[in-house]
This record gives C-alpha cells, structure tokens and sequence, in this order.
DNA sequence: GGATTCCTCCAAAACGCTTTGGATAAGGAA
DNA sequence: TTCCTTATCCAAAGCGTTTTGGAGGAATCC
C-alpha cells in the first residue's frame, strides 16, 4: 500500500508511479492509466504523513473552542464547524480543533498549534475588539481567517455579521409598529460587535428624527441585563421598547419587564440578537436576528484556502446579511401620552419555527 | 529549528541530541543537560510531520460530528469536545474533527479517516441500537471508544451513562410525590438509550406494586412528541405523570398538556431527560435529569489512550452517574379518585440555575 | 550522418525524525 | 601487556512522498 507498491507490481520507478498518479504529462498516457488502474485495484491513498513531511506543510488547519463553562447552549461554534468541515474535507485538509477556556491557556493554545507546526492556518471566532490572538497571529506570520473584525490596524481576512444593517432593520420594524422611544440594551463596547450593533440603531433613529436617549450597557448576563433592564424600564418617561445586542441580554430585559408587571408585547416590545435556541422556548417567544453562521464558516473556510493557495489576506472580506424572525416578543406601541399615535396596523407576525 | 541546527551548535550528531531530548540514558548526563538548555535557547519544538512518519502513528484522534439540520440547540458535542480536549492535549495528540450528516455519508467520514491513516483511533458519539459505524471499526481493527451500548456482540471499549437507575430515580420521586400512573414517553428503539431508560422505569414501578400501563412512542421532535402525549392525556384514565426519555419528547408533552388545558406541575407532572439548555428557559421550568457529558468525554479519551498504549477494549467499560435537576414541572400527584393519595407534604424543588 | 529535440522514464536527494548497529576511548581485570 | 566492560557517542538506514537532475532512445532537422 505504497508507491513502492505499486512500483514493484508494474516494473516502474517510484518516481514515475508518483508523477502518473499526479497527473504530469511527463508520463506516458498508457503508463498513466496503467498505473491508476493498480492503484485503484488496490485501494491506494497515499500516506499523508509522508506528503506532509515531504510539502512542509501540515494539510490541517485549527481552530480553538472556547470552553466557557455555561455558554453551552450557544451552538455557535458547532454551527461554524458545520460550515467549515465540507470545504475542508473538498480540500482534503484536516481540521484540527484544540479546546482552551478564554483567557491566557487560550493564546497558549494558539502557541501550540503554530509550534508544532500542526496547522497550516488557523480560524478566529469571537474576536474581541482588542484582541491578542489576532495580534499573535499577525506577528507569527500564521495565515488565518477571522470571524469578527477587531481593532488592530494590520490588514487581514475577515467574515463578518452585518450588525449595523441588522440593528437598523429591527429599529426601524420598531419604528413602523409606532414606537418613538426605543431603547438601546448593548453589550460592553470590548465586544466589537456591540459597536456595530449600536451603530445600526443610532443609523435608523437618526434617519426616523427620533432620540437615541435610551440606552444602557450589561455584561451578556441575565442577571446584569434584567438590572439594567429594570433601570431603563423605571425612568419618569421609559421606552416602550428595547432593541438587546443579544439574545441573552433580551433573556434579561423579558425577566426585567415581567417582573415590573408589563406584558411584553404589549406594554413594552423587546427584541434580540443571534436566535440563540431558547428564544423559541422563552416566554414569550423572542423575536430576534439570526446570523447566517454556517455561510460565515464556509466563507472562512474558503478564504483560508485561498490565503493557503497564495491570496493576500489583506483584500479578503466578507460582511454577510442577517435575518430577522419575527415571534412574540413585540408589537404596537402602547398608546401613551408622551408617544405619536402609531399606525394601528395589523400584526404582521409570522410566526418562526 | 530543528534537530540537526542544535546538533550543529553543539558539535554533536543528530542521533545524540535526539536520545538527549528524549532522555535516553546512555547520553551521559552532561550532555543531556547541554542539549535540552539548548533546546530551551531556540525554543525547540520536534516537527510531529518527522516524528509521526517514523514512528507510522499519527498522533492524532478523530470525532465526527454529526451536523444534523435543526438539531443544533444540543451542546452535546461541545461539551464532549470540552471533556476530550485536554486530555488528549496532555498526550500530545490532536483531535481532528469531521461533521458530516447521518446516513451514508457518516460512515464514509469513518473510511476517509481510516484510509488517509489520518487518525490512530476514533471516538463515536451517539451510538445506535444497531451501529454500522461500530462494526466498520471492529472490522478494520482500528482503535475506538463509543459513548453508549449498542446490539455488536463483539467486545469493545464504551462509557454509558446510567439511564436505568436515573430514569428509577426520576420515577420513584414521582412516586413519593404521589404519583400512582406514572406514564412513560419514549424515544423509538432503535435509539439504544431508549431500551436503558424504559427498563429503569419499570423496574421503578415494578418495586413499587405500580403498572406500567401508560407507555408511548414517539421520534425525538417535539411534534410527534405533542401528540404521543396527548393521546396519553386522553385516555379514559389518563396518567398524573409523564416521564420522558428525552427532554425534546417533554417540550412535545408540555405543549400537549398545556394544549388540553391542564397545568404542568400540578395537573400533569413531566420530567425530562438530557438538560438542554432550553429545559429552563421553558415554561414551565422543566425538571430533569443531567448527564455528565464532559466527564464522559474525558473518560472516552483516558481510555482511548489506554487502548493506544496497548490495552484490551474489551475490559474498558464505565457507566456515569446523572443528576436530576428540579425545577418547577412537576408536583405532587393531582387527588383524583382512581389515584392512592399521597402524602401532601410541602414540595421540597430547588431552583437550579 | 551528426546534432538536436522530444518523449519517457529513473536514480537519488530531501523532508526531520527515531532506531539500529557499531565505533572509540577509558577503566578494570587478568 | 592484553582482553573485556562500560560509558559515550555517531553514521547510516528507514519512514513514503515529491522533486531535481539527468539518461537513453527515437524522432526530427540540417
């Protein structure tokens, strides 16, 4: 099961068997197909270990899980490899995946992989705003693809969520239903998404001439999120509504409101960010923006190979479109003093699966 | 940056410096200190690509991910990989990681590993009653570690957690809250889980005098889950409890419950089994039983490397405890004339997290 | 007819490591 | 002194592949 194999059986050199099977015209068609015919009889594959020895590189690339303990019920990661995995394996490249809980193991994981020589490259999700790994990455010369771009002014590849078109469109749905006091619940600004996000929101109540004076900030906790909730919620004039940077942060300002009373919905809209599975299990049932996490895997995937195959990293950006499924967890303004009678149209609501 | 580089600083042949670094005694004990400081200086990282060709090993594990449209929601995968990661890091083996969707295509995930001898063994999630996966690798003798029991009457390595004794768990404390029809919801049998968990149910009621007459099946969705439940709930002398074999079959029985106007918890008692994440997000807060997913994992790959180094799978078997987890859909058992009364004592839940 | 060009193939090197089978020198025993 | 151990080191083989630098013969050109 070898070249050497295949060679003794045919009375040929190594070399050639090793050309025929690559294909080069420097073989003659028949010895070509002859020697395809054998491998094929004997179900060669050529041993990978020694062509990565021989190409220097390691046909694999890496990527690091965080292992957050409670952030479990986040498929994010599992989505992204679920995009990544095809075009690799078209690739025939191997995806190597290391498990670090964020903070200094994570970059000592990164470390690893570029040590050893393991990975050829290496794919970034959940990039923070300053991010070391990314720094890391671009001072060892290691090729990678991002998912999130980040502050550092050294160009490289990026997939990114369209946040700001996203928070933009879930405003301005807020805006149709008649709301005029919409409130901002964002993550801390060290999550680059949180910038994005709250920009598309500034975006759409700037177009609509209305005040972005509602908004707050919570770590992406329940806990923090209903008490910052609960501050907007308690002002002389609150918002009728409360755009979340992040499911879990709605998660938070459901638990706010209901705990002071209102109906979500009804007295107060809340909307979310990532459809995270429990939206569709909480009460009520969260509307809120998916992002298209596969598609962002396999554009990863994609661009790696490219940068792989010789692309300059710095031209390779992707930002992809998000989409807004709209359940239960908001509708018309109430009808308050302080707000413009808003349009009592019906409930457009499709419900989601 | 590599052997030869230090074996030139040192005046030393590559042969010493390699039985220096890897702490051969017959390099005399100075020189072993010379070559490992030197070692040190340069940051010397043996190339796996080299070691792994001598050796004919890969140094590497494989995990094929099933990527199941719909079926992201469970962590299950994440935290396996959060359990295996360190350790196979500690030996120096990386985890390589396919997703691929059940069927066909699976099990070519497994030839294509098996083929490129791009792993030295596997570790198999999900285990069915009657595995294709698992006789592919008892037939090709490569090295693997299943989590769950399947039909194969060969001998091979597995960890499993005890579904028997939590599912008996789980019903004798629906027993002691009163519970005499206690009804059990399964997952069809072709699902091996399903046979575990149906027998620590009977053996439950067995011990307690009670029938198991209340029995019905249904695919792990929540759709056919509602309506296997509602048929139960409409019997002539429908159940008190339900007991389910997956918590994706109790999402389906609280939607049926709530659907026919009982009230969880007191009406109707459900309990789960798995604790995804959306089990308390739900309403009501569903209680359920816990498995130990990361520790199976770090298990899975302890043994794995026992296999590597020589140890016969057919001794390695572990069986891990679950944790029932309390939350608020179930109570004590409703006062209905067909039911024994039980005591009324005050309901001893703990919120969980 | 000699030189040149193709065409087809091959021997050997190289990738970096581990392991096999000595080689050399020092020390001790005879 | 001679022989045998022991301690320490090294040259070379081998892992399976790709690539370099030809070699040999037939066909082509003048």
């Amino acid at each position: 099961m070898s070249l050497a194999q295949i060679a003794r059986t045919l009375g040929l050199s190594v070399t050639t068997v090793s050309r025929a099977l690559g294909g080069f015209e420097e073989v003659a068609l028949a010895t070509r197909e002859r020697v395809r015919a054998e491998a094929e009889r004997i179900g060669y594959r050529a041993n990978r270990t020694a062509r990565r020895l021989q190409s220097g590189r390691s046909e694999a690339i890496g990527l690091v899980l965080p292992t957050n303990p409670g952030q479990f019920d986040d498929p994010f990661f599992l989505r992204l490899m679920a995009g990544i995995g095809p075009r690799l394996a078209q690739a025939d490249l191997d995806l190597v995946v290391t498990a670090a809980p964020p903070g200094p193991e994570e970059l000592r994981a990164y470390q690893h992989l570029l040590q050893g020589r393991r990975v050829d490259g290496v794919l970034v999700a959940r990039t923070r705003r300053h991010d070391e790994r990314i720094a890391f990455l671009l001072d060892h010369n290691l090729p990678f693809v991002a998912h999130g771009r980040t502050q550092d002014p050294r160009p490289y590849a990026w997939v990114d969520t369209d946040g700001a078109a996203a928070m933009a469109e879930a405003t301005q749905r807020l805006i149709g239903l008649g709301h005029r006091r919409i409130a901002l619940l964002n993550a801390p600004p060290s999550f680059n998404y949180a910038h994005d996000r709250e920009a598309g929101w500034r975006t759409a109540l700037e177009r609509a001439g209305l005040p972005a004076t509602w908004r707050a900030e919570a770590a992406p906790t329940e806990a923090e999120a209903e008490a910052a909730a609960r501050a907007l919620l308690q002002r002389a004039t609150p918002p009728t509504a409360i755009l979340c940077a992040t499911d879990r942060l709605a998660a938070g300002a459901l638990r706010a409101a209901i705990g002071l009373g209102l109906v979500v919905g009804t007295d107060v809209s809340v909307i979310g960010f990532d459809n995270l599975p429990f939206a569709s299990y909480i009460h009520p049932r969260l509307t809120t923006i998916e992002q298209p996490v596969e598609q962002a895997g396999a554009v990863m995937a994609d661009m790696l190979l490219q940068i792989l195959a010789g692309a300059d990293p710095a031209g390779l950006h992707a930002v992809l479109p998000t989409r807004l499924i709209a359940r239960a967890s908001d509708g018309p303004a109430p009808n308050q003093p302080e707000t413009t009678q808003g349009e009592t149209h019906a409930s457009p609501f499709a419900a989601a699966p």
